[in-house]
DNA sequence: ACACTATTTATAAACATTACAAAGTAAGAA
DNA sequence: TTCTTACTTTGTAATGTTTATAAATAGTGT
């Protein structure tokens, strides 16, 4: 499952004609395998056993090249760096604001609330981004 | 209209033991008459002819304490620097893709999907963000 | 006026991200 | 396979926002 994921992502690059490289092979497999949203940094550390070399700017520069070729998304918090999201479906997350956890999580468009906008301000939507915020499982056991 | 927000505002920081200083009142002013989510290095700029020596430390310090006390609200986007909101009653944006204008925009919130949220991951939900994306009226004109 | 504390200022530091140039390499052509 | 070339990686410097720090300043209550 995570295979064919990686499969379709090489695929997905060969056809845009970006070259896969190992550095680009490996940022890959560790979005698709670990099945969260981590940072640069966090993809950088994941990968210093098997590339002692590579720099952090590779995990930047791949990821920006990633995102435009729509295998990956962006996601930005107010904390300080941006994560990655190799599930490019739609989707929305809810964030715990004790543990900083990320869950995905399903529901149909906000179709409605997209179309009232747009009569009420004359935009012509494209696009919305919404998350929810809360105390996840873990955190409200924990009796702080 | 404008002044009596002012005076709230005023108040609300003498309630919270806040000290009223030339600056705070000046920062406090700009964010209510200029009815838009100004950064703090755009509030800074503006407020150079009134205080030349105001150090842009003193606009993050007392966004803070705005913050803190409730009187603004942080939005923060995908680009680089956070915009202030002194508009706290619930309201969403919607954001030009093409300009980067902000309009505010409103709409019940979103309890269905909260509610749905904690359901189906097990959070307790305490808060949510949703902004709508497009190209405002003014972007949809210019023919580029 | 005095004392006390909060606040401001100036500056340095932290941090994520990007820019740049030189060295290295993937991929197609010969 | 070897060659060629454009793309990629690397190391480092630069950028831009925000925070930390310490000394100077200014509100506030006595
Ligand atoms: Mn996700
Ligand atoms: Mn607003
Ligand atoms: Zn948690
Ligand atoms: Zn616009």
């Amino acid at each position: 499952m995570a295979e064919e994921k990686l499969h379709e992502a090489i695929d997905a690059m060969k056809n845009s004609g970006v070259r896969i490289t190992p550095q680009r092979h490996a940022i890959l497999e560790h979005l698709i395998q670990s099945m969260s949203h981590p940072t640069a940094d966090e993809i950088y550390k994941s990968l210093e056993g098997k590339f002692p070399n590579m720099s952090v700017a590779t995990v930047y520069n791949n990821l920006r090249v990633f995102k435009e070729i729509g295998l990956v998304k962006e996601l930005t918090y107010g904390d300080s760096s941006s994560r990655f999201d190799c599930v490019t479906t739609d989707h929305y997350h809810i964030i715990c604001d004790d543990c900083g956890k990320i869950v995905d999580f399903h529901y149909p468009g906000l179709d409605e609330v997209e179309t009232l906008a747009e009569q009420v301000t004359g935009f012509r939507v494209g696009d919305h981004r919404m998350e929810i915020y809360g105390k996840c499982p873990d955190c409200q056991k924990s009796k702080h």
